[in-house]
DNA sequence: ATTTCCCTGATTGTTGACAATACCCATGAC
DNA sequence: GTCATGGGTATTGTCAACAATCAGGGAAAT
């Protein structure tokens, strides 16, 4: 599979050579092709990818727009490192809109993107008893779960902040941090009671349900970067590999 | 005053042609110099501006990411035209995104912080007996309260996503709509019942007093748009003058 | 030895021209 | 009269060359 077929939207064969080269170079940089903090230089990208300078800076200025590099002008520009600050920064914003989304999503979605729902949940276990350690499909599998809810809002300005923006972030810290899906019995469950409450079209409880499940997972990264900086002080010289083997999946 | 001064970030009188003319841009969309829905032509706005096709199609591609202008490959771009549904849209995600923005300044803002944001309010306040016509003043007044807030949070992603994005497509549908601030009195008490819940350090209640009063502001706007389709069913020939005169402010 | 200055190389910003695509309108067939 | 079809024109997409700016290193002065 070259395209990600996350983003929802029928890629259309990207008519036009910017838009193709932004999304490789959006799949490159979540997938860690790219690495985090890297200079990215416009004669060799252009080179990369055998198209003009042209097409690749626009492509450049909508990776800038969508958070994933950051430019200085007369400089040039740079894969972006979220810092453990921004990946909080980045649980609140989650919090909010997602708690909304769950919010519409109970209030909007129809019974066939309930069963949907329900039926990637399915798949999403299955797949975890299945082969625990292949969290390519768990990752991704999670956040599919979260972006139908996303979808059943039914709020299309919603949709694109979220799944546009703040998922392929999501997608990029997992990858920076080397974050395999960790807690995955808890949040089946958490998974479940939320669609369990939009199914039953119980609006405060799908947020509320949602807001505390998001609260979770940023607890749980917060705490584990806090023992990464112990370990760090009982070992001052040692090598620090931050928040290394499991983070929560939401 | 060419350009806004109300990005908050300095404008380092933008290092580069396409930065300039995309402030410019975004100036003239949101100040209804380019109409809604008109279509824009890159020849036509290159000798406008006075550049050339290439900084003019960067600019161009970042103000598609905000959302004020889209395109369709090989046909061209046209200013974003607000429909009534996705103005509620944009409440709903201002809804989730202010109010966690208040209980983040409740939490993070600082004592200079709340002055300033006291400050601004009696400016507003006494904008606003002053001279009720000057609706300008106004408008930004009310922004700038709410943008303080936002700033308060102390959280990037939230200030850019806010400020930099949903802020500008207010002020687009407020000059839109034609929508002179209205139920100035009832927004100035909400407005210092969420300072004084920020200035006491009470995230739950900041947080629900910022809530309720986004919440209250579309369900005017919800209104008036019902009221305005029942005149035009009264008169079904009527011109349709949509939501003119007087929206909430927030 | 350290600091300052300048110079060189490379990268970014900008431009104008060329190619490809889509809209518009006129022409013709039914 | 209406609809399909074709060419002309304008606009968009792409490219390669030119100009402006910045980073790094070396030489000279203190």
């Amino acid at each position: 599979m070259t395209s990600t077929t996350f983003s929802g939207e029928i890629p259309l064969e990207a008519r036009t050579l910017a838009e193709r080269v932004f999304q490789q170079l959006q799949d490159a940089i979540v997938r860690g092709e790219l690495p985090a903090g890297s200079k990215i230089t416009e004669p060799g990208l252009a080179q990369t990818y055998g198209i003009s300078r042209g097409p690749l800076r626009e492509a450049m200025r909508r990776l800038e727009a969508h958070r994933l590099i950051e430019r200085e002008p007369h400089v040039g520009a740079r894969v972006v490192k979220l810092s453990m600050r921004e990946l909080l920064e980045l649980f609140d914003m989650r919090e909010a809109l997602e708690s909304m989304a769950a919010r519409l999503a109970a209030r909007h979605m129809t019974v066939e993107e309930v069963q949907a729902l329900r039926d990637v949940l399915i798949a999403h276990e299955e797949q975890g008893d299945l082969d625990q350690a292949e969290a390519y499909y768990q990752r991704e599998g999670d956040l599919d779960f979260h972006y139908l809810i996303v979808r059943g809002s039914h709020n299309r300005m919603l949709m694109t902040t979220l799944c546009d923006d703040l998922y392929y972030l999501v997608r990029l810290y997992r990858t920076q941090y080397s974050a395999r899906g960790g807690r995955p019995q808890r949040a089946f469950i958490e998974h479940h009671r939320i669609v369990d409450a939009i199914a039953s079209g119980d609006e405060e409880l799908a947020e509320q349900l949602m807001r505390r499940h998001v609260i979770a997972a940023r607890q749980t990264v917060a705490e584990r970067y806090a023992m990464s900086l112990d370990e760090d002080r009982e070992l001052p010289k040692g090598s620090r590999k931050a928040l290394s083997g499991r983070t929560p999946s939401t």
